[in-house]
DNA sequence: ATGCCTGTCTGCGACAGA
């Protein structure tokens, strides 16, 4: 049985952080890597090809952005949760029979239009993942979520109060994506507070452990059945120049047995 | 109470991130 290595890491730039992913890569050999907060047009595709890698991205001029770079082929199923999305923040693909989701979920604040939007976001996420769940379509969805999902995946709740990215509304859109039968993959292998894949460049935040845990993995029934390990990988996080963001990695079986 | 830090843009500070 094939094992695959998968991680989700938000890189804050993708030009900024390029050599922080190939250290990455040559280090960690993933099978796929989703990475999100390109923060460019540009996409350095030959770099990873030369690793070995094909890469697929979204991109838009300065802000969000997602890639999918894998080792094995790609076939892209969607670039956006609607097609009049202006906003880089959705690539759905299948690959080696997965259906590998990456996403990056918009932050939400300020409240206002902001906000607004990150719900409506989720309400369509939401949608299509239940799509894919009625039509027996198993998948992972890893990425930004933007969402601290319980008290113990931060620091100090009450520092979170009224931020888009814990109110009770955007919790419980969380959950109702959780509820169509979706298992958060690092919950089953740990259960202790305070473990994060954030934490802020200010004051102090990484050095004083104070994070929070916004960065998941999603997986349907069956792949879910199929999970190994999952980890979040705080090394990243201290190198020199860092994304504010770590690598949280899975592993799963393959859905097929093959030589890809 | 506020800013703290980092990145992009065609900039010479604003905006976004979380």
């Amino acid at each position: 049985m094939r094992i695959m290595k998968i991680v989700s890491w938000n890189v804050n730039s993708i030009k900024a952080r390029l050599e922080h992913v190939k250290r990455y890569i040559s280090e960690q050999s993933p099978d796929i890597i989703m990475i999100q907060e390109l923060k460019g047009l540009e996409f350095p595709t030959l770099e990873f090809e030369t690793l070995g890698y094909q890469s697929h991205a979204v991109t838009q001029k300065a802000y969000n952005g997602v890639a999918i770079i894998s080792k094995h082929p790609v076939n892209v199923i969607s670039d956006a949760l609607n097609k009049d999305d202006e906003q880089a923040r959705y690539l759905e693909a299948e690959i080696g029979g997965i259906r590998v989701i990456n996403i990056y979920l918009p932050n939400g604040n300020p409240m206002g239009d902001k906000y607004d939007y990150k719900l409506t976001w989720m309400e369509r996420l939401y949608t299509r993942l239940k799509e894919l769940r009625d039509n027996d379509i198993e998948f992972i969805i890893g990425g930004d979520f933007n969402v601290i999902p319980e008290d113990k995946d931060c620091y100090n709740p009450k520092n979170w109060e009224g931020d888009a990215l814990f109110k009770l509304e955007t919790r419980k859109a969380f959950r109702a994506i959780i509820n169509i039968g979706l298992t958060d993959a690092f919950r089953v292998f740990n259960t202790n507070p305070n473990q994060y894949s954030f934490w802020d460049y200010q004051a102090g935040a990484w050095q004083k452990d104070n994070g929070i845990r916004i960065d998941h993995f999603l997986l349907s029934p069956v792949m879910s059945d199929k999970l190994i390990d999952c980890k979040i990988n705080k090394t990243p996080r201290g190198w020199d120049k860092p994304s504010d963001h770590t690598p949280i990695e899975i592993t799963v079986e393959s859905l097929v047995n093959n030589s890809d």
